[in-house]
DNA sequence: CCTCACTGCATTTTT
DNA sequence: TGCAGTGAGG
């Protein structure tokens, strides 16, 4: 192979490594592409380039920026490198986007329009800024759902977009309402000096725009490698043509068979346009997998060949053919669950310390397998859901601490302010924010109001108290160090002593809570880190970042199994409207990503991979019937230890029900069991007439058979027709599902926002 | 001003 | 199903 001389096998840096994987540790100068299909020891890769750019080429450490998503990957990669070099990495720059965006406005930071003290607004922080920003608008919430304009809002700034800036993109009158919002919503974040986690990759590209910063930077990082290249949006994706424009040399590891964040303003095209934006690029595939068994390789391989968007790559494996990949379909949710349970406890028996992993489309699909585990006492570790970091209790300590960093959160004032319960309300808080002089903190108002004589009673008494705990907290954060500081802050504001009063079981559990969050600052300050970093930190942590890979038992999405592997991995839930997700299977790149989804899923299992769904389930209270995910029709039969038996299956799943119709039982219409009758009645006369579908080998062949539900039914109105609702007024169609009585139509209404109209009911009309 | 109870509504996925 | 937002009563 040209570039790969015989004697670099013998490096050290080259051991057990295959040809394309030694071609991509070499490749110092240049920009390079990495196509690393899943478990194609993509980190050894990277790890090895960085330690070979090191103790070969002679980079220094502090020339070197890599970028990842999580911190988790962060870390590993950092670990690994330095068990490969032998100089010390203190220089070396590994961190995620968000952290090195963090880093760069900690420094630069005077230049944009919050400092460099600013907090960082998580997720919960941002709704509440909002809801106040609507309520000022008078936008009402029903129609203005915070969680949608934020949703807007951030896909604005995803693409770099201002608020001036994104006036052609609001076209309709309720994108021009959340713009008008959006603006607003700016101008709080500043005057809170606060960034959301958009605004950090914004602000920092926006800083690299300039020319001076951009080539200091640009100077400094020699050499920039980006994990995840598929996962990156525009703003990171222009943040490191910056950084990069000056040496060219930019390695970028990605699979884009492995981009599912599509939804948070990932964008597909970078790395698929990579050899545009750097034509002398070289592309280098890894293909060989050695994760897992050929088998599961093969169904992964042919689910993701029904994609369009792709660069193309067969993974292959010499680990032997291995498992067939079972299928299972139970009669209702609670008993998926349980087999599963079932499952797991015969693994156990034979193999006591074998690892499995449970995933499954969303968080709520957690809970009855949680409660099949907890009745056979079967020990788990369930990553996601409720974060740490967001308990009411630690979030309300947290708040002290921010306003301890910066005083001008007023998030976080309103929220400590009156906790615990110091009898402070709507009346005495907007008499408070009134108070606030022009540029100044809520504390200063505060002062100002108690000076003047005019809060009265309990008020004045707490809030004297309440002022003099932050006028002494900035001595006690010199004087203590950070868990000093925590510890006198529970003791001093109350906080600790209104739960050891409350004396019930759940302020028990909020005292452990917050004892935890006082070990986990312990540890921060003995690594030396300083208060804001730790507040930074503790908002960028990720999910992903708390997997225990020593776990026995995980149950996560599979979003946050990215980069995992398993050697027992289960996926349940395989329902049409669960996977796929009701929501992305309005549109083909919704579908598509779903699709990729799969894929991460099935690649994850390196011996064993179960499928499961159930023909029943209990969805926000009410009973549904699914059908079976149509992602099971696109694995090979060959693959399966049993054929999936269409005909039959979908039979007793209840082919024929109109998908997202529901059934109370008993009231007002159907129970269950006459519903099934129906629909067995349907089958009846379906198989009547057609051949014996159970036919185990041609069932693949009898494909598009109509899936009522994804398309629409003749007659219907396609997307973008203008319409007109008598209660919502004028309207467009984005999208419709289902068919005859259960036609659904999404509408994007220009005064209503986003509405789902069923159109026997909608009484919609056409708009000439 | 706080607490409790009721109702109505929503579930993707996360740095 | 469960949470969040609202309204009545203490």
């Amino acid at each position: 192979m040209p570039g790969d001389a015989p004697d670099l096998s013998d490096h050290p840096l080259m051991k057990h490594l295959n040809a394309p994987q030694r071609e991509a540790v070499c490749h110092a100068h240049g920009p390079l592409l990495i196509l690393a299909g899943a478990g194609s020891g993509k980190t050894t890769v990277i790890t090895r380039r960085i330690a070979w750019l090191i103790e070969e080429e002679g980079v220094h450490p502090g020339s070197i920026l890599a970028m990842t998503f999580t911190n988790k990957a962060a870390e590993e990669m950092r670990d690994r490198v330095q068990r490969l070099v032998s100089v010390p990495l203190e220089q070396l720059w590994v961190s995620t986007f968000h952290s090195f965006c963090t880093r760069i406005l900690r420094r630069e930071g005077d230049r944009t329009p919050v400092g460099r003290d600013f907090v960082i607004f998580d997720p919960s922080d941002q709704k509440s800024l909002m809801k106040q920003v609507l309520a000022e608008l008078h936008l009402p919430e029903k129609q203005f759902h915070p969680r949608k304009v934020l949703e807007v809002i951030s896909d604005f700034k995803n693409r770099c977009l201002l608020p001036e800036e994104a006036r052609e993109e609001a076209l309709d009158p309720w994108t021009r309402k959340v713009l008008e919002a959006y603006d607003l919503y700016q101008k709080g974040l500043r005057s809170h000096r606060a960034c959301d986690f958009d605004d950090l990759l914004l602000y920092t590209e926006r800083l690299f725009r300039e020319p001076a910063l951009q080539t200091a930077y640009g100077d400094r990082f020699k050499f920039i490698l980006v994990d995840e290249y598929q996962d990156t949006n525009r703003a990171q994706y222009l943040l490191v043509q910056h950084l990069a424009r000056r040496h060219h040399n930019l390695c970028v590891v990605g699979d884009e068979d492995q981009s599912i964040y599509g939804w948070r303003g990932a964008d597909i095209r970078n790395i698929l346009d990579f050899q545009r934006d750097f034509p002398e690029a070289v592309q280098i595939k890894l293909e060989q997998n050695y994760r897992s068994t050929q088998r599961i390789l093969d169904a992964a391989s042919s689910v993701i060949a029904n994609n369009s968007q792709r660069l193309g790559k067969t993974l292959w494996s010499d680990l032997g053919h291995g498992e067939s990949i079972v299928f299972k379909l139970t009669d209702e949710g609670r008993l998926e669950a349980e087999w599963v349970v079932q499952r797991i406890l015969e693994l156990r028996a034979t193999d006591a310390e074998a690892k499995v992993a449970v995933l499954y489309r969303a968080n709520w699909q957690s809970r009855q397998l949680e409660e099949a585990l907890r009745a056979r006492n079967l020990p788990y570790r369930l990553v996601g859901g409720v974060k740490f970091y967001e308990r009411q209790e630690v979030k309300d300590l947290i708040s002290y601490l921010r306003l301890v960093s910066n005083p001008f959160d007023l998030v976080s004032f309103r929220r400590c302010v009156n906790a615990p319960s110091r009898g402070v309300g709507p009346t005495t808080l907007a008499k408070i924010e009134g108070a606030i002089p022009e540029g100044g903190t809520a504390l200063e108002g505060l002062a100002d109001l108690l000076r003047r004589g005019e809060l009265k009673g309990r008020a004045q008494r707490e809030m004297g108290r309440f002022l003099e705990l932050f006028r002494r907290a900035a001595g006690e954060r010199e004087a203590q160090g950070l868990a000093g500081l925590v510890r006198w802050v529970l003791q001093e504001s109350g906080y600790l002593q209104s739960l050891e009063d409350e004396g019930t079981l759940e302020a028990e559990g909020r005292i452990r809570n917050l004892e935890e969050f006082l070990s986990a600052a312990a540890e921060a300050e003995s690594l030396g880190v300083r208060l804001s970093e730790f507040l930074d930190r503790i908002t960028l942590a990720a999910d992903a970042d708390q997997v225990e890979e020593s776990a026995h038992l995980s149950l996560m999405t599979i979003h946050c199994a990215k980069g995992l592997e398993f050697p027992y991995v289960f996926v349940v839930g395989m329902e049409e409207d669960v996977f796929p997700n009701r929501n992305a299977r309005e549109t083909p790149e919704g579908l598509e990503e779903e699709r990729r989804l799969f894929y991460v899923a099935i690649t994850r299992a390196q011996r064993r991979l179960t499928l499961t769904a159930a023909r029943r389930r209990r969805i926000m209270g009410t009973e549904m019937l699914g059908m079976p995910s149509r992602f099971l029709r696109e694995i090979p039969a060959e693959a399966l230890q049993a054929p999936i038996r269409w005909g039959t299956e979908l039979y007793q799943a209840g082919e024929g029900v109109r998908p997202g119709s529901s059934f109370t039982r008993g009231a007002g219409g159907a129970s269950v069991a006459t519903e099934l009758q129906r629909i067995r009645g349907f089958f009846d006369r379906v198989r009547a007439q057609a051949e014996e579908p159970a036919d185990p080998s041609g069932h693949r062949d009898e494909q598009p058979e109509p899936e009522p539900e994804s398309r629409p039914a003749a007659g219907a109105w396609p997307g973008g027709t203008r319409v007109r609702s008598p209660r919502f007024g004028r309207g467009i169609i984005v999208a419709s599902s289902g068919s005859g009585d259960g036609l659904t139509y999404t509408v994007r209404f220009a005064e209503a926002g986003e509405k789902r109209i069923v159109a026997r009911f909608g009484m919609l009309e056409k708009e000439g």
